[in-house]
DNA sequence: GTAATTTATACAAGTACTTGTATAAATGTG
DNA sequence: CACATTTATACAAGTACTTGTATAAATTAC
């Protein structure tokens, strides 16, 4: 088979590479998601297990745990009340605020979540072993280098 | 400072932070090449690279060169057109096809990214030295693996 | 040599994210 | 206590990608 030129290619294709798996995964999740019947994204997993496990949730709260701007939250948010899984409500005290809470569906979805992400954790870990590298750990630590010394300071000859 | 939720998640959020990890990187990069007085967005790099350097480039064909699927090429190049850097022409032979080709902006901008595109890469090889990992090498290992066996395969129990 | 298929391309809509902008309620200042 | 600021939320538009659909030209099939 010939070389595929992106093949070819070194680091400077990472972002690429990157997005690539990101891409996959989710896909990958989403399908074990459907076939067990679920509803949710794949990408809002997180916030399901994180309100099913919290009490008194706002939209702040929810982007500051998950380390998402607000606006994603609103937006995950958004496309989790369509689906019915939760509810805003109004917060008594602050009427800036809403609380989010689960629905009965959303708890349910929640029930049967909590169990297949103890499965896609041990999914990953097959992958890592397989890799022998531990690929999440050294993701974070790229991302973490690159906010604290960027592409900018490390050209050559700066 | 206290620990955020999402920093006590492990690799079940690999999706998440490759994700961030790629438009960090995007980013990062895209600041180097403003500052450059470059026009070409992040994504396309490759892309006029590729049409600086082969002759009779078809979607088709920079489609398959950088791995990526016939809509995104196509997009891609619609992108790249508005920003006057190609142009299509219709090929002679094949009236199905069209030859894309960089205008004399697009000559212009090839000549000045590839002294940047290797700078870039030495920049991300110090990323690379100071996470002593081979990070690219990781992430397509790790595509490659997903693919040839899936995360639904990795369930436990399975 | 007409019909079916394949090839080459492109548009449109949907997802996950971003930035920019807007609005209303709480808080802080003089 | 009125005015400015901050806090909490949300909408809208833009980017990069996906899938689904469409169209026209070349190829193959009989």
């Amino acid at each position: 088979m010939k070389e595929k030129y992106f093949e070819s290619l070194g680091n400077e294709y990472l972002a690429h590479f990157s997005r690539r798996l990101s891409d996959l995964i989710i896909e990958q999740a989403s399908v074990i998601l459907q076939e067990a019947q679920l509803v949710t994204p794949t990408t809002a997993i997180s916030s399901i297990l994180f309100l099913a496990n919290e009490k008194d949730v706002t939209v702040a709260a929810l982007a500051d745990a998950l380390g998402v701007s607000h606006q994603m939250a609103t937006q995950r948010i958004n496309a989790l009340e369509k689906l019915k899984l939760l509810q805003r409500v109004e917060d008594q005290e602050d009427k800036r605020a809403k609380k989010i809470v689960l629905t009965e569906l959303g708890k349910q979805e929640a029930a049967l979540l909590t169990p297949l992400t103890q499965q896609l954790k041990s999914a990953f870990d097959s992958l890592e072993a397989e890799l022998d590298c531990s690929l999440t750990k050294v993701i974070r630590s790229a991302e973490l280098a690159l906010v604290a010394n960027p592409l900018k300071s490390r050209l050559a000859g700066e």
